[in-house]
RNA sequence: GGCCCCUUGGUCAAGCGGUUAAGACACCGGCCUUUCACGCCGGUAACAGGGGUUCGAGUCCCCUAGGGGUCACCA
């Protein structure tokens, strides 16, 4: 009983709950790493711990300003905030690791120091040599070791002479790495398989494996929450975490966001990056949702869901476990989802970024746009779809589907049926919806015709197009004028077209 | 190739030893309707294969196959 009360106090003083993001800067951020992003704000925003933002930009050849720019733009339009990072500071900064070099070069010196680790001054061509060797024998390649038994002394002189060199970890020859992992369990690698791997480049900048594992003790992470690939490197990683005697964060390694064809993602599938999805249209809350809902499940059948309601459920264990293929039909659908529900202003804000929107706002006022948007973003699945819907209201009528010209302009009656259009739009005082429906419906009776057979054809006159919203909302909100003028101009279209149609079946005739 | 991970419909995915194997997208019907979209109703479609363990296996174990990852002075 005691026992159980001291662990539960144990587990309340817990360590803090510290997650990081780390990309390396050397491209856009794509749909994986924003969904590994969202996966490590869910889990600090569910535990209250702290999310860490920090930039691996340890490769100076493909390192750029403008591409950690993009990721954190990426970042923030998506609505993932962070609690440290490179843009604000925090207790355990520097958060670029580019700016973190004589910590590496602390703990680089202390294992050199301890033996731990050791120059090696074989180089690349020395190294590739020894690899092509060892292909060609059949046997795997693995580093031989050869600089391992240099004298420290005489290391430390080539060094000072100015031999380029690096610096690899002295790994173990037998036993076994385990690597505990939060959504795999127990995973085993056997050390005969590792070599001594290099820890610091001949330039002095710490590898991969050896900065991640400095920066996230460092920096107090207590879950390394990643995407999958990187499962085959922690055993190294662990192997450096007990070379400098550190106790091991928990870790969780994420499956990866396959292509439809289950290949890795790549240029040639099309839209990966979180910018290429804005600029198609999609938008933050709907892509947030489905990237939770590829590789998470809270165990329901509820498809839709705003962050703030998935925080409170979010847990590793319902993290799959398993690659998934990413399917843009779903993502759209979730999307027209989020747009027939969003506030009109937050959607013109979006399609503000096209230039054809904005020419409508030198014209039009901001009322009247939202009034449009309110209209049409019921039909829309993406932002290109809602300009393309909204074009009418700002631009003339400039040509008529062809499948609506055959079906309703081609009709005998089709002129009359216009007119008579025309003269519910003009005569109707209130110009209301309940008015003009009443009054076109009272009219079409009256002609002994269909209502349907009267708004087919003014749906095409008033918009050029066979689909709209309901055709007295537009009407309403083009106002009378507008839409006289373009009944008016249609009749004049089909006048025009009915003396065309007939000289061709004359001349076909002939 | 070695090592590691993974495997339920076309896709996401529930299931955590006993179910008619959920749900969603997509697809196909139908309803609603002024068109389209929405919405509603219905349908097609899955436990990779083979061995075990068990009274009983999608669920546990092994093997095979397939997919993915990783083996860089990239991250």
């Amino acid at each position: 009983m005691e026992t159980m009360q001291l662990a539960i106090q144990g587990d309340c003083r817990m360590k803090q709950v510290r997650v990081r993001f780390a990309p390396s800067p050397t491209g856009a951020l794509h749909i994986g790493g924003a969904r590994t992003a969202l996966f490590n704000w869910l889990y600090a925003r569910r535990n209250g711990g702290s999310l860490i933002l920090r930039l691996e930009d340890t490769d100076n050849q493909r390192s750029t300003q403008e591409s950690a720019h993009g990721i954190l733009e990426g970042l923030r339009w998506l609505g993932i905030d962070w609690d440290e990072g490179p843009d604000r500071g925090g207790p355990f900064g520097p958060y670029r690791q580019s700016q973190r070099l004589d910590i590496y070069q602390l703990y680089l010196q202390a294992l050199l120091d301890a033996g731990a680790a050791y120059y090696c001054f074989c180089s690349p061509q020395d190294l590739a040599e020894e690899k092509a060797r060892a292909l060609k024998a059949g046997g795997d390649y693995k580093y031989s070791g050869r600089c391992r038994c240099l004298g420290k002394e005489v290391a430390l002189q080539r060094v000072r002479d100015g031999y380029p060199a690096v610096i690899r970890l002295r790994a173990p020859a037998s036993g076994v790495t385990l690597v505990n992992d939060l959504i795999r369990g127990a995973v085993e690698f056997d050390n005969s398989l590792m070599d001594d791997f290099i820890i610091a480049k001949s330039d002095g900048w710490p590898t991969y494996n050896f900065a991640v594992v400095i920066d996230d003790h460092t920096m107090d992470i207590s879950h390394v929450i990643r995407a999958e690939e990187h499962l085959s490197n922690t055993p190294r990683q662990v192997l450096i975490y007990q070379a400098l005697n550190w106790e091991l964060p928990q870790f969780a390694h994420v499956s990866m966001i396959l292509a439809p064809d289950r290949s890795k993602l790549s240029k040639r599938h099309g839209a990966t990056s979180v910018q290429e999805f804005r600029d198609l249209g999609y938008l933050p809350q709907a892509l947030l949702n489905y990237l939770a809902l590829l590789g998470w499940s809270s165990g329901t059948d509820q498809e839709l869901w705003d962050m703030k309601d998935v925080i409170p459920l979010f847990s590793l264990d319902q993290v799959s476990r398993s690659a998934a293929v990413y399917d843009l039909d779903k993502l759209t659908w979730i999307n027209g989802h989020y747009i027939s529900r969003a506030e009109p202003g937050m959607l013109l804000e979006e399609m503000l970024r096209s230039e054809r929107v904005q020419a409508w706002l030198s014209d039009f006022t901001m009322d009247y746009l939202l009034a449009v948007v309110e209209l049409i973003k019921g039909r829309a699945k993406l932002i290109p779809d809602l300009i393309d819907a909204a074009a009418y209201f700002f631009e003339p009528v400039s040509g008529y589907d062809a499948k609506g010209v055959k079906k309703h302009f081609a009709r005998e009656d089709c002129a009359e049926l216009l007119q008579a259009g025309l003269e519910v739009l003009s005569a109707d005082q209130d110009f209301t919806l309940q008015s003009l429906e009443a009054a076109l419906r009272d009219k079409a009776a009256l002609m002994n015709v269909k209502a349907a057979d009267l708004i087919h054809p003014l749906r095409l006159a008033l918009t050029g197009r066979t689909n709209s919203p309901g055709i007295f909302e537009v009407a309403v909100l083009l106002g009378r004028e507008k839409c006289l003028e373009r009944i008016k101009q249609a009749l004049e279209w089909i006048e025009a077209n009915r003396i065309i149609n007939a000289a061709n079946t004359y001349s076909q005739l002939q």
